[in-house]
RNA sequence: CGGGCAGUAGCGCAGCUUGGUAGCGCGCUUCGUUCGGGACGAAGAGGUCGGGGGUUCAAAUCCCCCCUGCCCGACCA
């Protein structure tokens, strides 16, 4: 294809449609072709190399499950929405699996004895998620393969050291992918494991936000980096609250242009949730904003949401825009950001009404101190002086230490060395392939098209015959293949009937990492050309050595 | 699920306002001339105009319903 598709907007899904790697089903939903399986065999087999070396095991399971499994484990439920649930001729519910933590864990429960652990188990298979919104090209999708392995252990130190293995071995696979990726601290999510690393790769698509520290090495997801509080001193007031009439004005920007005494610094933000049915006030510091995913993770809630309009006027008899916790008797949850802070703006539950001078220590009654701000960058660092940016970024892997949920629910238990039966502790690990792949195309391209690493491209040769017509020139492309295939090079032959700029097009678009040009040109001198791909660097070889030479730096990019 | 944009040949698009039976570029086929960075000429092939219904003598074009894709948001193991 010349053109872009035109429906695209991110670069891997232009590129890779373009380039001939896969083609759209539906959305979310794709088809490899011959160029893109290429690629993402080598992704694979990346993969199961460094699994393999950490001691994982592979195989295959099933993608569709009974539901009855997932009922059991309490997914069948929780999950809801992206979880897709049908039918089989016999009325029995099945499920497509998103994951397979429960068949895994059945296979465990077999094990019967300590000795049995630990276990490391993978296999690389394709999930099916629902999503709202798929988007991006392979980036966010509802079919697609996912390397995941599970692990299986006696306790908690020897989960710590398989997540520590995975967190190696994955550091490791993506960096033969060609990525550097932060490890960052995540929220485990509907999961309610204890732990979880997000493995991250700085891209402009990215639609994951985490805080970076500039000067430690903090990093976290943005559902869960704090950061600290810069010291605020208030002017100290004696006064009580004061109503003072704030007519139309219902946001925080409003307000602060009242007065330099109503910044959005010195404003308490109020917010109403409805947290497992109970009406909660959440407070925060007017230029803050609520991280939701905090808020779940730090009450526990199962099921959390805004307030409605109507739900709100019920309880504290003002409308959004006017809202404020003094006085109120409702559970208050108070981000520490206003810990100490004196002579505040806060709504008076009055429509039109603020209250000023308010004292969060004498005037507010604090439920729970919850640190639920969203970090902003610029915010200081949680752990030394540095400050935190922000930055888009795709997440390619993620890591649970999952516990015995999963062992539990399923009956995944085994008898210790005191003879007691024990639940399973397990975690698991997870890299998307196809988004891997996207991840890379995200990180190497330019205008011309793709420019695999040599660890992943489809090919890690093209020879361009310049004019296959040419007699000479056929033979000594056509010797050139042999003698680099004969070599265990990954070598691809264009003698094509077309215009040398055609075939130079299509190397670039397609991202092969070096370029053999052979013509009549170069044969009269015994040179074939070479060309980089990756630094755009042209070079010459004799052509009696030139298989040699380049075998060699192939493997040497591996 | 809410908001926006879009669906016409394999790809990129025009035509729609003002109804008259579909066009351009690329690609494709054949022939010729070419051949070191997306060649040129000539002759061709290729279309249920996303689907259904309606209005009309006549619908790609007007009206109604639906489907699909992309982007933003909500959502997100």
């Amino acid at each position: 294809m010349r053109d872009d598709p035109a429906d695209a907007e991110a670069v891997n899904h232009k590129l890779l449609v373009r380039g001939g790697f896969i083609r759209q089903l539906m959305a979310g939903s794709w088809s490899l072709l011959p160029l893109g399986m290429k690629v993402a065999d080598k992704v694979s087999n990346i993969i199961r190399e460094e699994m393999n070396s950490i001691g994982g095991q592979e195989f295959l399971l099933p993608v569709v499950h009974p539901g009855e499994i997932w009922k059991k484990s309490g997914r069948w439920d929780d999950v809801e929405g992206i979880l897709v649930k049908f039918k089989d001729r016999r009325d029995t519910d099945l499920i497509l699996a998103m994951t397979h933590e429960e068949v895994f864990t059945l296979l465990a429960t077999e094990m019967s004895s300590y000795r049995d652990l630990p276990q490391m188990w993978y296999h690389l298979q394709t999930k099916f998620r629902d999503e709202a919104r798929p988007k991006s090209g392979l980036l966010r999708v509802r079919e697609f393969v996912m390397k995941d392995s599970y692990t299986f252990d006696i306790d908690e130190a020897g989960l710590d050291v398989q997540f520590e293995r995975h967190r190696e071995a994955y550091t490791q696979i993506f960096s033969r992918f060609g990525l550097e990726t932060i490890p960052v601290e995540a929220s485990s999510g509907v999961m309610g494991g204890n732990e979880s690393v997000e493995f991250m790769v700085r891209a402009e698509s990215g639609e994951d936000l985490i805080a970076v520290c500039d000067s430690c090495h903090y990093a976290a997801n943005i559902e869960r980096a704090k950061s600290a509080v810069e010291t605020i001193v208030d002017e100290q007031s004696d006064q009580q609250p004061q109503r003072f009439a704030t007519p139309g004005i219902r946001t925080i920007k409003a307000l602060a242009e009242v007065g330099e005494f109503a910044s959005a610094q010195r404003q308490i933000k109020s917010l109403v949730y409805i947290i497992d049915g109970r009406l909660t006030l959440v407070l925060l510091r007017g230029d803050h904003e609520l991280q939701e995913q905090k808020l779940a993770d730090g009450t526990g809630g199962q099921d959390l949401r805004p307030a409605n309009e109507d739900e709100i006027v019920g309880a504290l008899g003002a409308h959004p825009g006017s809202l404020g916790a003094v006085g109120v008797d409702l559970p208050t949850i108070v981000d520490p950001a206003l810990n100490g802070r004196t002579n505040m703006v806060t709504g008076a539950n009055e429509d039109d009404w603020h209250l000023r001078g308010v004292d969060v220590a004498r005037d507010i009654t604090v439920g729970e101190w919850l640190d639920v701000r969203t970090v902003q960058s610029g915010d200081p660092c949680p752990n030394c002086d540095g400050t935190l940016t922000l930055d888009n970024t795709i997440e390619i892997g993620h890591i649970f230490k999952l516990g015995t949920r999963f062992s539990e629910s399923l009956g995944a238990f085994v008898l210790d060395g005191d003879g007691n039966e024990r639940p399973i502790v397990m975690g698991s690990y997870g890299i998307g392939v196809g988004r891997s792949m996207a991840a890379v195309a995200e990180a190497y391209y330019d205008e011309s098209g793709l420019k695999w690493p040599v660890s992943l491209a489809p090919y890690e040769v093209v020879i361009t015959v310049i004019r296959p017509n040419d007699e000479e020139s056929k033979m000594a492309g056509e010797r050139l293949y042999e003698d680099l295939g004969g070599m265990g090079i990954d070598v691809i032959l264009d003698d094509r009937d077309e215009r040398p700029g055609v075939k130079f097009k299509d190397a670039e678009l397609i991202g092969i990492p070096y370029r053999l040009t052979v013509g009549p040109r170069g044969l009269e001198n015994g040179i074939v050309e070479v060309l980089e791909r990756g630094s755009g660097e042209a070079s010459e070889l004799a052509i009696d050595q030139a298989a040699e030479e380049i075998a060699g730096r192939v493997m040497a990019a591996r």
